[in-house]
DNA sequence: GTTTTAAGTGAATAATAATTCATTTAATTT
DNA sequence: AAATTAAATGAATTATTATTCACTTAAAAC
């Protein structure tokens, strides 16, 4: 028998991401998918269900994806600076390289696709670094502000740098990371 | 002869904006935005073109009207902190209050229907507010940050906010708002 | 109050897109 | 190397959605 072409996976989702991020999910058609990825339409649905189970399917990856690394090579013996900076640093550079990701997490968020399970999922992904932010409070090394806020403030500025590389085609060198790393710390360090 | 109602172009725009909330703009249907607007799908081809051109006028009045109110009650003669503060709290609060205009930028942004004179258009909304932003570094009031980055931090922490608002159902009271000025404040201010 | 004109309607039609399926292709087994 | 099995194909079918249009309604002009 014909094995399955484990690769085709992987090609479909490149090619949702591609299409997404150049025509909104509203914009693609399975058939452009398909073509995309260079296979037949019913190819597509010998390894999805229907367009419904596609798009369900590559949000769980691109959330599962989102969540791994950010503690990665973070060092819980560290001062609180050095092991948020780190995190930092992770989150950044994974929202630049993998932007079209994020993109499609916040279209799939509003479509008629979406469940909550995904959505909590999403939230939980900042648990760990709710945790961090407490260490830092309690050592009285950042400001005492709700950590949902302070969260806010820091991811928010994260997205943005990630949209702006994107959008207007800039380059985040290591210093211009630094810089905005140094905005950030100045924002929530005690004062 | 009967005089075409003006208030049903408001009501498309405002059914649309409602739904495209709930489901993205992948998931409506010209019908359904009829229905939502409580008139025949037919009518809604009596004030706009097709699908795409609603799309476009929607977008367009959305960017029009996030650029108004970005100065309101700003004096120029007031200090920099003041003037920047104030100017902060104008864009949070129509962000929060017209949560679902951004969101449906966003997600025509990413459609086949955006140009690029929209997309150049709302980045020119932002114009006033670097020319404030020169005025506090040649004071030395705030750092000495390529402004298209400083903005970054300023919007991205804005934005977050907004979103946090609308996705979590949390209140941002003004005692929050304050507190995430103070960040943002820190962030920039000069050391 | 009759006529005129354009708005408003929603079922009918046209266009587009999702999904299926008869057929072909290529591994694997015997 | 023939038989078997499931993947792959893409045209055909089905479903959905955009758009039109013959008709109705209501305001304005006369």
């Amino acid at each position: 028998m014909k094995p399955k072409d484990q690769n085709k996976v992987e090609a479909v989702y490149k090619a949702m991401l591609v299409l997404v991020r150049q025509r909104g999910l509203a914009g693609i058609t399975m058939a452009e998918v398909a073509r995309e990825a260079k296979m037949a339409t019913g190819t597509l649905y010998i390894y999805f269900k229907n367009k419904e189970s596609l798009v369900a399917a590559l949000t769980d990856k691109c959330v599962q994806h989102m969540a791994g690394g950010l503690f990665k090579d973070y060092n819980a013996d560290n001062d609180f600076k050095t092991g948020f900076q780190k995190i930092w640093m992770n989150i950044v550079r994974h929202r630049i390289a993998f932007f079209n990701e994020s993109l499609f997490i916040e279209q799939s968020f509003h479509s008629p696709f979406l469940n909550d399970e995904i959505r909590l999922a999403l939230k939980k992904n900042f648990d760990p670094l709710i945790l961090l932010l407490q260490r830092g409070k309690d050592e009285k090394t950042i400001k005492d502000i709700d950590s949902f806020w302070m969260l806010a403030f820091i991811i928010g500025g994260i997205n943005e740098i990630a949209r702006r590389v994107n959008y207007f085609n800039k380059k985040a060198s290591q210093q211009v990371l630094e810089t905005n790393f140094q905005m950030c710390w100045d924002g929530i360090k005690a004062t």
